[in-house]
DNA sequence: CCTCCTTTGAAGTCT
DNA sequence: AGACTTCAAAGGAGG
């Protein structure tokens, strides 16, 4: 957890803060922009050599050597399109109109549908996996968001955000849920209601009774309470769980929020093949979760589940492929990414990613709070569908990474590559680099970003922060300790090499909170992701007083990208 | 077609 | 326990 700090890490973290502070001190210059940028250039560039020297070979087998646990079940693609075509039956006829998305669910709002259809940037798989989970997920981020008692100002929920439609470009991520006005029109269930406390961490959510509706356009009478099987989804008692539709039920893992009295509902709804017993990779529920994928659908763009691709016999000889659940700066990616993209006239991902890391970090603790608990609640999920998956099953499935070698090695063909990369992307960075930096600079002057939350700490009590992930212990606030910037994005590699791995340099333990105990201004990066694309910037001087480190990071890897190649 | 790049974070393995 | 590695998303680019 990278917030957090405390324990190991936290020296670690400090440090990074320290230097990143440096840095920011240095750079708050544009004009020194270059001159500084060439140093970094060169420390990233000498640091890539060092790393790349190092592990040439032993990554490369180790991977794929290891054995892999878990069998795979040929059956499972088999019953995984058995599940997806009667899902998507039953969209077809359904409440609403999404039929290119089975396990979509009651979550659809119709605004929201289209970008689900063909042409979305995301894999179907991938949305559908996050986008189904979220109907069931309390989201306690969201209230602490939405929390007139908190500090957060109401444009801050305007963040995370439906990503403009117009850009075709999937909008609809999970952490719309987070957003007031994307449902708006819908009365979410009170089971999703903050008010819940948490099992494991006994962290009571705050509950708004306004909040307390319906997050889904359902029927709030069709079908009545449904018990939650998992705790950490339940309810306050005498609340619905679930209200299911008279047309139908759509929850995507129904076997999640089945139980008694909608058993039967569902199961008319399933052909008996989604009944049958799963074997060893599709959940236990029967449900095959999102996070299922396989090769062929994986790269299936279009998402749409058309008949002919269900029923194909060669899938049954595929493995499933669990994926990984999404990280809080995954899932805030997947959500931003588009707006990026649009903004900017960025195209390539590796340039998109350094904007949204920037951005990540420029995000209040509030805003990344809701990430890393929508994050937590992934992880749960993911446990809960799958209890025997380890990550370890994933590995070797992709082919190796070269990156993040150590730095003592000599500099061989890796250096090579890495070198080339850098500076092949300066040249496309070139390219950009006017609309990324007007769109990425963050803070800006808009005045809004005044209005951003002073005080932190009232929130972060509130959102569950990246926590000891499995032991779930309580996760009091350790985004409010993290540090907000660090040198690691724009030393990303050097982080790396020098053991600064992401989660250890960032693990601690609210509690501690020895170092980075938000610091008033300074350290409070004001978000400026709510910002409109036309209101950002660049930043003025009273802006970049208060938010140098967001100036580090912007300018940092444009001038990177500028900086002629040395 | 496959891999890399890039980002952060989680979780794995290794020492 | 700490260091290190892999994978998660994404899509252009390069081999």
């Amino acid at each position: 957890m990278p917030q957090l700090n405390g324990g190991g890490g936290d020296d670690l973290g400090a440090n990074d803060e320290m230097i990143s502070f440096k840095d920011e001190g240095e750079q708050e210059e544009k004009i020194s922009e270059n001159v500084s940028a060439e140093r970094d250039l060169d420390d990233v560039k000498s640091s890539l050599v060092n790393e790349s020297e190092n592990n040439s070979s032993s990554s490369d087998s180790e991977a794929e050597r290891r054995p892999r646990t878990r069998p795979d079940s040929d059956v499972y693609e088999k019953t995984r399109d058995y599940f997806s075509e009667a899902l998507r039956r039953q969209q077809d006829g359904g409440f609403f109109k999404s039929p290119h998305y089975p396990g979509y669910p009651f979550l659809m709002i119709p605004d929201l549908t289209n970008p689900y259809l063909s042409n979305g940037s995301l894999s179907p798989s991938a949305r559908t996996y996050l986008q189904m989970k979220w109907p069931l997920l309390d989201v306690p981020g969201s209230a602490a968001i939405k929390d007139s008692r908190s500090p957060t100002p109401g444009h801050l929920s305007n963040k995370v955000p439906v990503v403009q439609h117009a850009h075709h470009v999937h909008p609809l991520t999970p952490l719309i849920t987070y957003s007031n006005e994307h449902f708006s029109p819908g009365t979410p269930p009170s089971h999703l209601s903050p008010e819940i406390l948490d099992p494991k961490t006994g962290i009571p959510r705050t509950p708004h009774p306004s909040e307390l509706s319906p997050y889904y356009p359902l029927s709030p009478g069709a079908v009545g309470s449904i018990a939650h099987p998992l705790g950490w989804l339940m309810p306050q008692q005498g609340q619905h769980m679930y209200s299911i539709p008279p047309g139908g039920f759509r929850h995507p893992y129904p076997a999640l929020a089945m139980n008694a009295s909608m058993s039967s509902l569902v199961s008319s709804r399933f052909s008996p093949h989604m009944v049958t017993p799963p074997p060893h990779s599709l959940h236990q529920t029967g449900i095959p979760h999102p996070a299922i994928v396989s090769p062929a659908i994986k790269q299936e763009p279009s998402g749409d589940l058309s008949p002919s691709m269900h029923h194909k016999p060669l899938l049954f000889d595929k493995k499933p492929h669990i994926k990984k659940p999404l990280n809080a700066f995954m899932l805030y990616m997947k959500e931003m990414r588009a707006k990026v993209v649009a903004e900017c006239t960025l195209k390539e991902s590796a340039a998109i990613n350094q904007i949204l890391g920037r951005r990540w970090h420029s995000l209040s603790r509030e805003e990344q709070a809701k990430y890393y608990e929508l994050a937590r609640k992934e992880r749960q999920l993911h446990s809960q569908l799958y209890p025997g998956w380890s990550a370890r099953d994933n590995y070797g499935k992709r082919k190796k990474r070269k990156r993040d070698n150590k730095p003592d090695s000599k500099p061989e063909g890796k250096s090579f590559l890495l070198l080339n990369f850098s500076i092949r992307n300066k040249k496309q960075c070139v390219q950009y680099l006017p609309s990324e930096k007007m769109c990425d600079s963050p803070a800006s002057s808009h005045g809004s970003m005044l209005d951003s939350p002073a005080t932190p700490s009232a929130s972060l009590a509130s959102p569950a922060a990246p926590a000891a992930t499995h032991s779930e212990q309580a996760q009091p606030l350790s985004l409010t300790t993290k540090p907000e910037g660090r040198m690691h994005h724009h030393f990303s590699v050097l982080g790396k090499a020098s053991g600064l791995s992401s989660s250890q340099s960032a693990h601690s333990t609210g509690t501690s909170g020895s170092s980075q105990p938000m610091t008033p201004i300074l350290t409070r990066p004001i978000p400026f992701t709510s910002l409109p694309p036309s209101m950002l910037s660049p930043p003025s001087p009273f802006h970049q007083a208060l938010h140098s480190h967001h100036a580090l990071f912007q300018s940092q890897p444009l001038s990177l990208v500028t900086k002629p190649t040395e």
